[in-house]
DNA sequence: GTATTTGCAAATGATTTGCAGTGCT
DNA sequence: AGCACTGCAAATCATTTGCAAATAC
């Protein structure tokens, strides 16, 4: 994906700063902010910790990221791809992605008449098949 | 229900803090610390920050307690009753309880044969009839 | 050139810890 | 009586803010 132009569309400024932080956030999948902060300090040692949350809550905003915060574990941020729901494993503390749009499956399931749905989240508790043979 | 038996049940000594705690999630539905703090030295005006969070930790390790994470919201709070899902109305802020056995959805629409499945949660964004009407 | 963004340091907010005294069983 | 619990103050961890200098466009 083109950064560049994708901060561009959402009248954000495209520095070296938030180029990383989303090629970052891209490789690693999900990423906590300070592991980010780690990480993304090998590449740009003079970044700071204040820089990472302001730009962090400017692309929730402008909706580039979405935050997974999960009872147990640091909150973490991906980029807002296509609709997805999450497995934590329990044995080894990996989230992983799973194709399973939350909305699809509210809408197979039932319906609430009373109220108006925007959007969902599914999390899974579980463990993970390599987890699961040792 | 009785919270002194069920504070025995999992090894726990009856403290006034803990039932004054216990009865006020229960009345409350869902609530954040903060709020617990407020409402809750009505009657009991000496208790502290510390001994709340002390308390909520280890309710929550005897699974007399659940622990509600929503991106943009304070954590809250409940019971740890029976399975059910939440809706977060985007207009009011509040928290509905819908029932909607999360294990029951995921059983209907597919099935993970990557993962044992332990548990699973499901908060819905949308708007209540309330706010829908108005 | 101008408005935004960065990085620092300090401020604020949330949660945990140590410890002496108290209270549950 | 003995161990767990409480409340205080201090410590730690997480996040935000103000501001001067740097940078994107």
């Amino acid at each position: 994906m083109n950064y560049d132009k994708l901060l561009r569309q959402h009248q954000l400024k495209a520095t070296p700063q938030r180029l990383a932080i989303l090629d970052l956030i891209h490789r690693s999948g999900h990423i906590s902010i300070e592991d980010m902060f780690v990480e993304i300090r090998h590449k740009f040692s003079s970044i700071s910790l204040a820089t990472l949350y302001k730009n962090v809550n400017t692309m929730l905003e402008s909706s580039l990221l979405k935050e997974i915060k999960i009872s147990g574990n640091k909150t973490k941020y991906e980029l807002d791809k296509d609709r997805h729901s999450h497995i934590l494993c329990s044995e080894c503390g990996e989230l992983y992605d799973i194709p399973l749009d939350p909305l699809m499956v509210l809408k197979e399931s039932s319906h609430f008449s009373d109220y108006v749905i925007d959007d969902a989240s599914i999390v899974i508790n579980g463990t993970c098949k390599q987890c699961k043979s040792d």
